[in-house]
DNA sequence: TTGAAAGCGGTACCAA
DNA sequence: TTGGTACCGCTTTCAA
């Protein structure tokens, strides 16, 4: 492998003028510039990234941390951001923290050891304190789906308040009044003002929401099928049921099936994130589009931005839900 | 940020001492090691990541490159690489190639051009030859799901042979006597391998196979739904069909609900892989487990034993498929 | 068992 | 516009 120093031998030039080329952010005369190309042609030179690293004090890497690897919703950040990083050169280091304190902190300390210049992190259960404390520190990271104030320009979100109102909206339009819904762990952000949105629309429709019609499950699939129980069990009327995201309310789907019970016909069922298979399911699932390969992009954008110096990228923080309807909700008669 | 000089001066020893208690592979007395740790602690010590590679020539990444980051399958994998890797301390580069040979070829020599000590590779569209001489290179790799014969100690696989085969076994038990089968893109090994396995069951069973029977699909939704109109269009008579592989199979069932066509009474499924949703569908797929997991997982473990000298480690390089019975296949009466 | 010092392959400041 | 050179922070050989 070539180093500088050859290529500057060959070149008849100095070391200093073979980097000016390479990064080009100085003035070189166009002879020397080309005496200098050839050279690099002639040896298939190519930079040692270390080195550079090391002198320059850049990694040209991003790390990123999600709650899992696996899974429908993280693939499609990662790709997001993969795709524009590496158009820019710039590499990508994963982590997955597993919506668990200790492991996500772990894995974020890990990446800042690894010298990322900058961290793009979907962190569920890291405390604010600690996201302010690595401002503190001086460490750049963009924050996707969790907003904090004083750190708001760091934070790429959906509104999920907003996704909830339209998942309970669309419901109330097609005539139900008894609704149910299944949440998300309440502990986490989205998972509450997904609720509050909920709240909200049969607030401004003049129902009354009461704690019998909430069961709070865990965003995995296997909750929605206990959610449906319980509300069963306790002999709670409802033509439909909103679900925090799609997993679980694939989970209601299958035990309603399971239990006789006529999906759309006698059950409607709303879902939240719009995952790949909500459109394989039976019935093919009404949901609310969560947009997160555009907010994989943005946040990818936003550090080219801040710490590349990329200029002509604009940062667009907060996006809006959509709704998606699909076959499991139906207007009630 | 300390460095190993000021550690060395707290300590009141050498850079090489310290150096040496660091990577512990040299003899340092129990008193002089103590001070050094002292020292560490007290500074919040944390070596220069960037540096060590430099110097030792050692990046401590390894890179991964699978066809796509999202999707059902390769997030299994990385999960397992990135867990496993991480465990020791090396970090994991990802990226993609999306089945393109171009696009394969530059991840590839990104991740060369990063200094990873390694590559994990589910290289599909890379010619043989190109991975030949990447070896001729010195680049140390393993490939997963992709057997060459030259490099058959850098190679974990599945026996997709043997799936196809337990697949198409699996409804010849059933009785089923009218197959067709709607297999990968042809160019593709694995989807050559199942195929093979098909026809041997087939063979077995003394039923012929015939063109008429075979539609290529590319491995997605949308080609298993297109399969099964050319099947029916042609008027070809069959009571079960093979998919070679889970999503292909997902679009079968989607398209049959439309067309009235009930799974498993009038037509038995069979997929491949058992990706996450197959157990969500409706009905629940009969499919053949592809252990991605623990390939990834195997495929890390390589790479510590051969790169990172780890001795402990028992690399298995062919994993067995089995079958998973579920609802959408049936005896056939 | 320890220390001195020569790299590793670049970057970037200062002079010329 | 160019060259000289002092780092960047660590590893590793060679001597002591």
């Amino acid at each position: 492998m070539a180093t500088i120093y050859q290529v500057s031998e060959l070149a008849g030039v100095s070391l200093a003028t073979v980097s000016r080329v390479m990064n080009n952010n100085a003035k070189v005369s166009d002879k020397t510039k080309q005496k200098v190309l050839d050279a690099m042609a002639q040896l298939g030179y190519q930079p040692n990234s270390i080195a550079q690293s090391l002198a320059s004090n850049r990694s040209n890497s991003v790390g990123v941390l999600v709650s899992e690897l696996h899974g429908p919703f993280f693939g499609d950040m990662m790709s997001a951001i993969e795709e524009t990083l590496r158009y820019e050169g710039k590499h990508t280091i994963i982590t997955s923290g597993h919506s668990d304190e200790k492991r996500e902190k772990e894995s974020i300390e890990f990446l800042i050891g690894r010298k990322c210049d900058a961290l793009i992190l979907h962190a569920e259960a890291v405390s604010d304190e600690y996201l302010l404390e690595l401002e503190q520190r001086g460490i750049e990271f963009v924050l996707i789906n969790r907003y904090i104030e004083s750190l708001k320009n760091r934070c790429i979100c959906l509104d999920n308040r907003q996704g909830g109102y339209l998942a309970t909206q669309h419901l109330l339009n097609l005539g139900h009044r008894q609704l149910v819904y299944v949440s998300g762990p309440l502990w986490k952000q989205d998972a509450q003002a997904r609720l509050t949105g909920h709240k909200q629309a049969l607030n401004e429709a003049n129902i009354a929401f009461t704690q019998a019609q909430l069961f709070e499950g865990d965003y995995r699939q296997d909750s929605g099928c206990k959610g449906l129980d319980y509300f069963l069990e306790r002999g709670q009327k409802f033509t439909a049921i909103v679900c925090a995201n799609d997993e679980m309310a694939s989970g209601v789907m299958s035990r309603a099936r399971q239990l006789g019970i006529v999906v759309p016909d006698e059950l409607s069922i709303v879902g939240f994130d719009n995952i790949i298979y909500a459109s394989y399911l039976y019935p093919t699932l009404t949901t609310i589009d969560y947009p997160i390969y555009d907010m994989g992009k943005m946040a990818a954008y936003s550090i080219l931005k801040t710490v590349y110096n990329k200029k002509d990228v604009q940062v667009t923080p907060v996006f809006v839900p959509k709704l998606k309807v699909r076959n499991s909700s139906i207007q009630h008669t």
